[in-house]
DNA sequence: CCATTGCTTGTGTACGTTCACATTCTCAAC
DNA sequence: GTTGAGAATGTGAACGTACACAAGCAATGG
């Protein structure tokens, strides 16, 4: 006598158990209208009892819908990604939706290819693109995806319908605008490596403030997000004291930034201002606080599931940007 | 004329374009040994030229296997459970295995059985879970959840055979060793939350030092990982300067302890040496540079997925505990 | 009292795949 | 030339569900 394995219980046993069709179950698991509440009742008491769950693979089978969003993302465990894909998670569940992540681990084409490929086998209903998305977008043209997709930063791509935007350029001139006001003329700007959408957007913020207040335009540093990038970079900017002031591509760099200068024996923002870009939660804690532009990432990804899910009911839903904020500390100063 | 919605092809459809029977194409599909290498190129070009990807549920619907690993995890963006989530997608991917990922809003018991029934539905044939793990170990019992599973931490609570363990206890001795040596003798502990088992080892660890060392114990304090804990309870504790060196849960909440020293005109480590735990990518660039204690959370993840892999198919691994390894920056220094 | 309507329930079928079993083919050994 | 074994391929089920359609039932109206 093995403890032979159970088989699951399927939505006949249900209607077995409760008297009825196993037809009648399906539709009080569908929320049918037409259905008496006595036996809804029992049915319902039924499965409760049972313990049974509705078999998604056969679902999905019989319907075609997987009810799964894709999330394609850059294999990094930063702040802004990792809470855009919580809310995205969140918000889908709350739409019946499951999400399931990938993540290429580099920026090579093969890499995008693969993990498209297995998002498409999963038969994922729509996709959000939090990598980097230039080629991203151009492996998603190639492959002849045509589900929704959403990328989730900035795209000044004419790719307005699928593009999630805040307005990074908006943000960046923000931080930029920020350091002109306190009457800095001479301005660096470390950016973000360069297919991802949002550094550029980032930078583009940072020429046109500059362009606008007819400063002298430097060329940006490429970086890779890192505060190691930002250490050695301003390690390296810091030997030619020709700046007074640093706008970075996001806080990690920024913090990275401000270590060389205490290295290099300066004073922030005694003698160099630093601006960020994103304000993780530890930015508040750097040595100086940071002054930075905050991002609702949260929000992002809320919004890119509705965007999605629209999309899928065939509705359209005009999104406002959202706008990003600059929150002032300490690490910027008058000049 | 309608566009009409092209269905997509199935395996019958490559079959007949290959002249062969749709097992035959399930045999090439599934590596079946007993098939000949000219049919199988045959089947293989038209599956590429017709685009064909078998459709993934009707595959688990009659294997009864989703090949789906559930990944729980709390609410959080934090370096250290993210880039175990990144890790374990690796991990499983290349075993054939794709992850969902659930994260549970608070840890309140309904939250967690929320998740967990969200999981269970979507019929995963393992789960790793990266939360509050005392409550969530207590909904995986009464559940009944028959999965494999893995908690992604050190647990000493007698479930080794579900515990992917570093050796977290360790690792807090050897911090809180690290401050002995160095001359300290009143040595403060800010801890994590209270039902998360990784704090709960760290602050055993850091017990443990301190009494074999007959030095006094002091209570912990109950933080909740962020930064701003640690420079709020920082703030609250340097009204008694009755301590020289404290041992932080986590960096963030080392960093949120610096800021508050500083605040307080306190230096780090001149009056105060502080270290942290986890390493993350930040700290090296904290002010100061934090001393603190790696942890590899990419192996742990890559860890739990082979275990977990290695139960499915009935063998068991011995997993050797991975140490972590304390990392002397410059926010310690001798008394 | 019967026809009509709307609510409620039931029956057949299809989704795309794999498994168990059956069949055909190939080649070597007697 | 026959037999047999193994390789290669084919046929009929089954997985668990939702959809289309059919049918039963009660209430309503004439």
């Amino acid at each position: 006598m093995e403890p032979e394995k159970v088989r699951a219980p399927n939505i006949r046993d249900v209607a077995r158990l409760a008297g009825v069709s196993y037809q009648t179950v399906s539709r009080v698991l569908n929320e049918h209208p037409s259905i008496r509440e006595t036996t809804k009742q029992r049915v319902l008491d039924v499965i409760t009892e049972i313990g049974y769950r509705p078999n998604q693979a056969a679902r999905a089978l019989v319907t075609s819908r997987s009810r799964t969003i894709g999330v394609l993302t850059a294999q990094t465990a930063d702040y802004g990604p990792s809470t855009s894909v919580t809310a995205i998670e969140h918000a889908a569940r709350e739409a019946g939706y499951r999400i399931t992540v990938t993540s290429i681990a580099s920026s090579e084409y093969t890499s995008i290819r693969v993990a498209l490929d297995q998002l498409l086998t999963q038969a994922v209903e729509a996709l959000v693109v939090i990598a980097p998305q230039v080629r991203v977008l151009e492996a998603i043209r190639e492959l002849h995806i045509d589900v929704p997709y959403v990328t989730l930063q900035n795209a000044d791509m004419g790719e307005a319908d699928h593009t999630m935007s805040i307005d990074q350029v908006a943000g960046a001139r923000l931080a930029t605008q920020h350091l002109i006001d306190l009457g800095h003329t001479e301005i660096m700007h470390i950016s973000g490596p360069r297919d991802w959408i949002e550094a550029d957007a980032r930078m583009q913020g940072y020429l046109n403030a500059v362009n606008d207040a007819d400063l002298r335009t430097r060329a940006p540093i490429l970086g890779d997000w890192t505060a190691h990038f930002g250490y050695y970079a301003g390690l390296e900017l810091l030997r030619f004291r020709d700046f007074t002031a640093l706008f970075a591509g996001n806080d990690q760099m920024a913090l990275g930034f401000m270590h060389a200068c205490w290295d290099s024996g300066l004073s922030v923002p005694g003698d160099i201002s630093v601006v960020g870009f994103d304000d993780i939660p530890e930015a508040a804690h750097f040595y100086p606080p940071l002054t930075t532009i905050r991002q609702n990432f949260a929000e992002i990804g809320r919004r890119a599931v509705s965007l999605l899910l629209a999309e899928l009911q065939g509705t359209r839903v005009d999104q406002a940007q959202i706008t990003p904020e600059l929150v002032v500390r300490r690490s910027t100063a008058a000049l």
